[in-house]
RNA sequence: GGGGCGGUAGCUCAGCCGGUUAGAGCAGGGGACUCAUAAUCCCUUGGUCGUGGGUUCGAGUCCCACCCGCCCUACCA
């Protein structure tokens, strides 16, 4: 539905991840969003385009900085620790092909930074006040009065977390004029309605801009560990001010105008539901206030629910990604996520259902189809692909299909962010593919004298499906893609698997008759049987 | 409290502007086949569509109320 491909040829598609936060562990959520993100850019780096990609680490804040002293650390320190020996090895682990990786405590993320907001300074954008509100000891911050409970007496009310009675606190703060957009937001996604994606989100977001805005705060004098404001250095940046920056500084804003013309505005925002208020709202108006354009789109995934029951802190990092990788492998992890659960709602999962699609799709539909075609070709023509010379209308359907689903897949992966759609047309035609090998019995034609022509336009016609299928499903499970293709021996004549195109993978008849076709490793062996999770 | 989203077969989900006997995949049952990872292919058993009202010739599909789950409410994808 949501076809929004308007950026020109000179454009790049800039594709980024959420800006993490390092206060912990990288757990499966944030998987989640990073490999969604990979498939989209893989995806539109085989279409030939120019794509960047980029991910990194949000290192500023107050819980940052509790979280390094509880460690007996400096707040760097803690940083430099969990993105080495953490997120980065995470990422290359699941095959991560991000091009650049920022973290927001570099000199190049700071400096720019500093200019931004000096520039909203200057334009008379941001404002000194004072910040008085009701505080919770308990949350260590400041609450909304319209979510705080009623307390005792009339004028006591109690923090909605804690139940315990707030305190009012004043503090000296600047201040970005937030409420003067509101309308100008109204404008913007009236203007563009693929903005915000999905529609619930867009839903969501509408609603809170139309209640009227509150300037937002945007600075901190009570702890020291981010950004200091370049007029005023007792004070410094609200985390997320700095945060969403991110995706211009890593542009090359302020430092490269080439670069950043070529990549900025972003394509696509991928971004969790909770933090949608800040990508769809604050930052698209800190953008306006700046002069710069607004990205194409912002799209909210939803939360992985873990056998029916939410998700939380605890039982998320509870289940560390390597937990499912070691026992499903990489490439199995990076289809089960974005097959199982659509994008953009939540979506339970467990280890009984990745189990059963991992038996039932990657082994017995894709793996097994793999290996059956490879060992007819290895056992009744010697491992030599034959020519179809014999090409009728049932090879004309497999590759009428071909057609179809190469066309779903592109639009649906490439266009829409429908992973699981994309990746169900792929296997549909898998599943077609086998039930053309029922049907045509190459066993069978092998025994007979005068059905050699016909033994052969079967097979290769198999093989040729398997071709497409490696490209299609090459910017999803990369290394079992990999594998595929160098079973059917298609290097040789075709190149590289990263270098086939999209728009060229259901022409059908590219992997010439001659290539050497062998049974290589199983490509998603049996599970062991396992007793718990 | 306010705002948003969801509650459909054992499981995970489709069902757009209301219209014949509510669909898919998996699991379960039966059959065919043997090239293949005991895989594949065909057929098939499952549902008072969260609850209670209402609108309508007709409602998972619209309206109201309620129950349950989740998210946001200015530092968790």
């Amino acid at each position: 539905m949501a076809a929004l491909e308007d950026h020109t040829s000179t454009d790049a598609y800039y594709v980024t991840t959420p800006i993490y936060y390092v206060n912990d562990r990288p757990h499966l959520g944030h998987a989640y969003t990073t490999v969604a993100g990979d498939v989209l850019t893989r995806w539109h780096r085989q279409r030939g385009e120019d794509v960047w990609y980029l991910t990194g680490t949000d290192e500023h804040g107050q819980k940052i900085l509790r979280t390094a002293e509880a460690n007996g650390v400096t707040p760097q320190q803690w940083c430099d620790k969990l993105v080495e020996e953490a997120w980065k090895p995470l990422w290359e682990h699941l095959r991560i092909a991000n091009d650049d990786f920022i973290r927001t405590t570099q000199a190049r993320h700071t400096d720019r930074v500093q200019e931004f907001v000096q520039d909203l300074y200057d334009k008379g954008e941001i404002y000194q006040g004072s910040y008085t509100g009701p505080y919770c000891v308990g949350c260590e911050e400041y609450k909304l009065p319209g979510e705080l409970l009623p307390g005792a007496t009339e004028d006591e009310k109690l923090c909605p977390v804690h139940k315990r009675p707030v305190e009012w606190l004043e503090e000296e703060n600047y201040f970005f004029r937030l409420s003067a957009y509101g309308p100008k937001l109204l404008e913007f996604y009236a203007a563009n309605p693929d903005f915000i994606q999905p529609a619930s989100a867009r839903n969501e977001v509408l609603r809170f801009v139309e209640q009227d805005l509150k300037d937002l705060s945007i600075s901190r004098s009570t702890f020291d560990w981010g950004v200091p404001l370049p007029w005023d250095d007792k004070h410094v940046l609200y985390v997320w001010v700095d945060a969403l920056q991110n995706y211009i500084t890593a542009a090359g804003y302020g430092s490269d105008p080439e670069r950043f013309a070529r990549l900025w505005p972003a394509s696509v925002h991928l971004v969790g539901k909770d933090i949608l208020r800040f990508h769809a709202v604050i930052w698209p108006a800190m953008l306006m206030a700046a002069g710069l354009p607004l990205p194409r789109r912002v799209v909210a995934n939803g939360w992985l629910m873990v056998g029916g029951e939410k998700m939380s802190k605890s039982n998320l990092t509870g289940i560390a990604p390597t937990d499912l990788t070691s026992h499903f492998g990489v490439d199995a992890y990076r289809y089960y996520f974005l097959r199982a659960i659509p994008f953009g709602t939540d979506g339970s999962f467990s280890w009984e259902d990745f189990t059963a699609r991992y038996t039932s799709e990657l082994a017995n539909d894709f793996g097994n189809l793999a290996s059956r075609v490879a060992a007819m070709v290895g056992k009744y023509f010697d491992g030599a692909l034959p020519a179809a010379t014999d090409h009728g209308p049932a090879e004309q359907a497999v590759a009428d299909a071909l057609v179809r689903a190469a066309a779903e897949a592109d639009r649906k992966i490439g266009e829409e962010l429908d992973f699981a759609g994309g990746i169900a047309a792929v296997f549909e035609f898998v599943k077609l593919v086998n039930g053309y090998l029922t049907e045509q019995e190459p066993w069978k034609v092998a025994k007979s004298p005068d059905g050699r022509d016909r033994l052969a336009t079967v097979l290769y016609t198999a093989a040729e499906a398997l071709r497409a299928t490696a490209v299609l499903l090459n910017p999803l499970m990369p290394d079992s893609a990999a594998k595929l293709w160098a079973s059917l021996g298609a290097e040789p004549a075709l190149g590289a698997l990263a270098e086939q195109r999209i728009a060229t993978v259901a022409d059908w008849g590219r992997l010439p008759a001659g290539a050497t076709v062998t049974k290589g490793e199983i490509l998603f062996p049996r599970l062991e049987e396992k007793a718990a999770v």
